[in-house]
DNA sequence: ACGGGTCAACGAATTATATTCGGCCCCAGG
DNA sequence: CCTGGGGCCGAATATAATTCGTTGACCCGT
């Protein structure tokens, strides 16, 4: 992880499909060096994958959500299990493991308040662990890009 | 939206960086229209990005931790400079500005956890409009790619 | 039913990019 | 001082992106 590495990480994080020539020029070295260095950063697992950003709205999940849960009881099976059954359910973004208050919290896309509301009362009040439930809407939220050290 | 773009939509959120004759042959569709609509996507607003996808632990930051946050007043004023000098941070991933209980959701990648009680403590709690914070480490963090209807 | 117009898709041709590979340079170890 | 390894370079090659003229399907008005 030299500054060349680092800044690699950075401009990919920008902008994952910039091309190999590009990044090379603006690095200031070879395409062929650049091309090394970016499959190095793969091979080590510094660079998991490519995504693609999908726009919300337009899809039709306008609407996002972060619903704080707690399991009863608290154990490992239980809470491997009820995770697996929210990783399944479609209008899921991204699911966090916590220690503290809350067991989880459950970050949703929906449709509309309708659809949050059928999320709550329908999906996850069917499961029999569930013991505390508190939904947030989400007014904003923003990422940041993770800066690389060296 | 046809079920050519939902595929295209979810085909590019698994790997961003597929090429353009990979997709159109997974399609069954020529390279140029598969290019075009590609294009149109991106036009419309329905894809974002690309981005690339880093390994924490890599970087030094492997503990990750969820920290919500009241601010009083909670007014727009309040909530928008807090929010500014949140993301300015640079552990912060992402921010969620809430409805309900908090005001906010912090999530942070810190290198450990001595990482994390400098954050919270010296530089959160220099904020005086910080009225209540609440800090939870993250054992686990998924994602889910988002299913285009259609 | 017919004719015209629009639009998306096609594929060959062109342009640009990724990838390979032999050689060179620098540095560290002997 | 000699030597080996590693990283970088750039020309050559392979692959891919992009353009654009053409074609066929569909829709609409007559």
């Amino acid at each position: 992880m030299d500054e060349l590495d680092s800044a690699l990480v950075r401009l990919l994080q920008e902008d994952g499909r910039r091309s190999n020539r590009d990044l090379a020029r603006e690095l200031g070295i070879a395409p062929s060096t650049c091309l090394e260095r970016v499959r190095s950063l793969r091979a080590r697992g510094v660079l998991l994958g490519f995504r693609t950003e999908v726009d919300l709205p337009s899809l039709g999940r306008g609407l996002q959500a972060v619903i704080a849960v707690r399991v009863r009881p608290p154990s490992r099976r239980v809470i491997e299990e009820f995770r697996a059954f929210v990783e399944a359910m479609p209008e899921v973004l991204s699911v966090f493991v916590l220690t503290g208050g809350d067991d989880f919290l459950i970050h949703v896309a929906v449709r509309d308040t309708e659809h949050l509301h059928s999320v709550v009362l329908d999906e996850l009040t069917k499961r029999t662990e569930l013991a505390d439930v508190r939904t947030s809407v989400v007014y904003s939220h923003m990422s940041r890009k993770v800066v690389a050290p060296a």
